[in-house]
DNA sequence: CTTCTTGGTGAGTAACCACTCACTCACGCG
DNA sequence: CGCGTGAGTGAGTGGTTACTCACCAAGAAG
């Protein structure tokens, strides 16, 4: 079989390399852990020898490092989120939010590193989690706490009532994906039942919408 | 100084022994994870040798079985929880329920013990949350269902309402014991706030409650 | 052709790991 | 005393781990 030369015969370059490395390593380590993970099955994984490795990150927590430094953009979201909150479409708020944390098909690799990260006590953990998880409890407290002084809302806490909701969220994602609990509703029950719960707890009845009903 | 000779010289049963390393060993499971955890670390915790622990434990991993499956009674709570749910007294069964959850003073030991076992993959870690976690959902669940079916809280899937309401306690404390974010609010605060939360979307309109306000 | 740079490796090494074994020591009992 | 037994250990062993180093190969530049 005739393969491209240019693609076959062409040496990746050092940040390709690179970049393939710490997505072997994420994956490895999201599975195993950083101490179940041994240097050598990464640089299998990564297809290069375990020289190159060190070559490329001094130690092995370097590259653990490079991995949850890593930017991930949620500004598509965000965007989206604003928008909502602008309309004061509470149901949509944080309908959107529940979401895209337990959309299907995310893989759970970033659930897993973040898991592994704080119970292995790594100094970056802290980071890793204000990147990926505090940037959601403050984006939504803030909008609850607008909410509360426009009298839409109930008085609470806003961080709070934030925390709560992401809670119902997150446990959810930790139920299925690392307890493997199965699962009996579709995305969209769940997260309908999710919102209708918590804005039924938080919204005051002079400004209560009527609630869906499912028929039966 | 004078030692009592009776609790002095007395060698420990094989029994103690074994209890004070299964002690040891979940202590340090619990902090670095089975794979962060050498058998000299353990050993060296429960005053004795390597080779001792050997004797008592065929492999480190039969010694990390030992810890899951020690049982551990929740009879008291479900006791009282049952009692409220007799009464149809809908607070206090989830006041009780949160309150026993985030309690102050219990150690994280066996949160990061289920979590790094989960992470890890321990077989025996299905056994494990489903002794300590799994019996709330279904209890909860149950009572749940019950009420809805008397027409005292709206048409809602129990399962997914009684996870809702674990997530928001069983995030809370992830947050506090497993990422070190601080709490600006008591525990009494909290879990008022949740239960509040919780049971004004839940309870029917006609049912409901005067919802107790702060004052200001 | 030589030289230099960049990408890459085989073959280590010292430390560490789970686990073993030959062996003591203390003590109760006939 | 002698003997058995359960508690206990120092000193390993073979395998693994993170990390190193001397060296190679191929293309670019002079």
């Amino acid at each position: 079989m005739a393969i491209d030369p240019k693609t076959k015969q062409m040496r990746p370059s050092g940040q390709e390399r690179q970049a393939g490395l710490i997505a072997a390593a994420a994956s490895l380590f999201a599975a195993k852990g950083f101490n179940g993970t041994t240097t050598k099955a990464i640089a299998n994984a990564a297809g290069v020898s375990e020289a190159l490795l060190f070559k490329h990150f001094p130690t092995k927590r370097a590259l653990y490092g490079a991995i949850l430094a890593e930017t991930v953009t949620l500004d598509e979201l965000m965007d989206a989120v604003e928008e909502s909150a602008k309309k004061r479409d509470d149901r949509r708020v944080f309908t959107l939010i529940a979401r895209f944390r337990i959309r299907p098909g995310v893989d759970s690799t970033l659930l897993r590193l973040l898991l592994f990260s704080a119970l292995e006590g790594h100094e970056l953990s802290e980071m890793f989690f204000g990147k990926h998880h505090r940037v959601f409890y403050d984006r939504l407290a803030a909008y609850i706490r607008t909410r509360v002084n426009e009298g839409a809302f109930r008085k609470v806490d806003p961080l709070l009532a934030a925390r709560a909701f992401m809670g119902m969220v997150v446990h959810h994602r930790l139920l299925r994906e690392i307890f493997d609990v199965p699962m009996h509703r579709s995305l969209d029950e769940t997260v309908t039942t999710y919102v209708d719960l918590f804005l039924g707890g938080l919204i005051r009845k002079a400004h209560r919408r009527t609630v869906r009903r499912r028929s039966r």
